[in-house]
DNA sequence: TTCTGACAGATTGTAAACAATCTTTTCAGT
DNA sequence: ACTGAAAAGATTGTTTACAATCTGTCAGAA
């Protein structure tokens, strides 16, 4: 696992966060300033800053003079983050509905229409595993025509999700009743109607969270 | 405006939160880290990471290798602040109605009964100016049980909310017509009515908005 | 045996020096 | 006078060295 190119701070922080959301860095493991310095052939500064900026985006843990951590989700996390994408989500839909070209909708569905092929493809449930549903709801979330809320969802929110789902490995077989759904928001944002978009992808996400709340162990770390 | 005691990283981060939320560093000022290591008596590693967490709390803009400026926050950006608001609020207070104890709606109740002094003190429109209204939104937010909106909109979006104003110095009258609005808020959350309570929450900030963004000049940035 | 406290090792926090990049100035050429 | 390139200055990025803090171990007393 040796690094080749000397990187510096930017670039550590990238290596960094797709180690962490591709499983080589598990969660709770220590992040040792020094062992990471090394590892990628540079001073610890860069690595320092390169930390900082993981404990910013919620993929790891700070506690001063201690160390940093890779972050642990658990069941109240998950909670919180549905929670939350229900409230951001619903928004992002309702002003893409106001706000998306009949281009960007046809787009939309072609988009789609390349899942479905994953979906039959892959029968047992591989679609959300796979990413093709986060690549639907990033879309939307570009159609809203607002960056905050694009960058609120596509960095720091789904890291979280890809983390969370990598960490309780639930590979939850919604796949063809969540692509019926996103077809449905899809069809109330080329309809302009806000408010079922918005509520459509409320209860997507509400769904959503039903169905894969029991597959996290309820061990429950309350703090 | 020379520091007494050593600070460090922390403490600097929060001067300087203070420092530009106060209006005390201006819009699109420059933030030398020399200038600033020496003005806190402090080497530059320490500004450095304060600088790096203002960029991150979206106060400061990051122009690598070139430097770190106070932000500018024009209207597309005040628009979608409060695009995002709608969604992330309505979810807090939608989330309030279901979990607030009848305790803790009192003292909201409380609370607003305390800003109804201050408007009748004040009635050129004070409320708004003088914290109130960001208090109630605050303890509505805190009141939804859910640690990541919470400190999303507390830690994130509000000190957005204060630069924006001050930078555009907008004094709005909406001091009694926004109080109403809160009541409305609170007894929809007493009533445990989840619906009325994010939709009035939507409406108000909606109404909010209406009222300030005639007062931030049109004098588009574009990016 | 178990708890307390001090010491040693390791790790994070900070300071100071060096390298790389950008900005501004200067000056030659047209 | 104006354009453009090159050099000087200033600023950020990185490295190295030092200081402060924490964790774990071990001796000693209850």
């Amino acid at each position: 696992m040796q690094e080749i190119a000397r990187l510096s701070a930017a670039s550590i922080t990238a290596s960094l966060k797709d180690e962490i959301l591709a499983g080589q860095l598990l969660p709770g493991q220590r992040l040792g300033e020094v062992a990471l310095a090394e590892r990628f052939s540079v001073s610890r500064g860069p690595v320092r800053e390169a930390l900082r900026s993981l404990v910013d985006a919620q993929l790891a843990t700070l506690v001063p003079n201690v160390g940093v951590r890779v972050r642990e989700i658990g069941f109240a996390d998950a909670q919180a983050l549905y929670e939350l994408r229900e409230g951001l989500e619903s928004e992002a839909a309702r002003l893409a509905a106001r706000r998306a070209t009949v281009g960007q909708t046809e787009q939309l569905r072609l988009l789609l229409d390349g899942h479905a092929v994953s979906v039959t493809a892959h029968p047992a449930g591989a679609y959300l595993q796979s990413g093709s549903d986060t690549d639907f709801h990033v879309v939307v979330a570009a159609l809203s025509g607002n960056p905050m809320i694009l960058r609120l969802l596509s960095e720091e929110l789904y890291p979280q999700l890809v983390l969370m789902r990598r960490q309780h490995q639930n590979v939850q077989g919604r796949g063809q009743t969540a692509l019926m759904e996103h077809r449905r928001i899809v069809d109330a944002i080329a309809d302009r109607d806000e408010e079922v978009a918005a509520l459509l992808m409320r209860r997507h996400i509400r769904n959503s969270w039903l169905s894969l709340a029991p597959q996290i162990e309820n061990g429950g770390e309350t703090k």
